[in-house]
DNA sequence: ATCTGATCATCT
DNA sequence: AGATGATCAGAT
């Protein structure tokens, strides 16, 4: 297992060493063995490269490099190098509590600073093959933080009014809530709009890949 | 081609 | 159950 990088420099040094490995060759340092595709693997690629860079924060909800409050993503690209996914940040709370304030959201703690790791992502292009690319780190600018907060605002304003049947993917610019759940049997508490605890559909953040494109084209202007 | 809703694996 | 890692696949 790696060991968690020191500093920012120590984590942009390791990931920076990635680009143009293949999956496999990454897979190999680690006696890895790549799966033939992500069917039932859909996380695969993102966990190698937590592996690789020295990733602590295991299953909790804090951001991937826990000294570093750095968050891992990798940013799948298709054969064009366009971004082929929206970018899952973290589930949400569809209940009243300490992260259900902006300031102290998951939200804005894991988007605080991201480390994007660009990863090939062409279906026809096997998985071992499949190149990693210039990693990039984003802070959010004052004004793409504006965009984010009346984004998470607004939807969690649906939910804690218990107002969930008019939450879509098509809402918010730059955030949307999606589904999060292992099958639409999944269920997670909420609140009615008279307050009483329901179940429903767990949800999650997730980033629009409109928005993870900009972030791409930015990083290499 | 893009977007939304649904789903897969693993771990605590 | 609910967090992590996401992509799949049908609709638009």
């Amino acid at each position: 297992m790696t060991s968690p990088p020191r500093t920012e420099s120590e984590l942009l040094a390791r990931a920076g060493a990635l680009s143009g490995l293949t999956l496999s060759q990454i897979a190999e340092t680690y006696r890895v063995t790549v799966p033939d595709n992500l069917l039932t693997r859909k996380g695969w690629v993102g966990e190698l490269i937590e592996r690789c860079l020295g990733a602590d924060a295991g299953t909790r909800p804090e951001p991937d490099f826990r000294q570093l409050g750095i968050e891992l993503k990798t940013l799948p690209l298709d054969r064009d190098g366009r971004v082929r996914e929206s970018t899952f940040v973290c589930t949400a709370s569809l209940i009243n509590g300490p992260g259900t304030r902006w300031e102290n959201s998951l939200v804005r703690r894991k988007l605080d600073t991201v480390l994007w790791i660009p990863v090939e992502a062409d279906r026809e292009r096997p998985l071992a093959g499949r190149r990693v690319g210039n990693p990039f780190l984003w802070r959010p600018s004052p004004a793409q933080w504006r965009i984010l907060e009346q984004d998470w605002n607004s939807i969690m304003d649906l939910v804690l009014t218990g107002r969930l049947g008019e939450i879509s993917a098509n809402r918010g610019r730059y955030l949307q809530m999606r589904p999060k759940a292992a099958s639409g049997r999944s269920l997670c508490e909420a609140i009615d709009a008279d307050g009483n605890r329901i179940r429903t559909l767990p949800r999650g953040f997730y980033l629009r890949a409109r928005f993870t494109s900009e972030l791409l084209k930015q990083a290499y202007l």
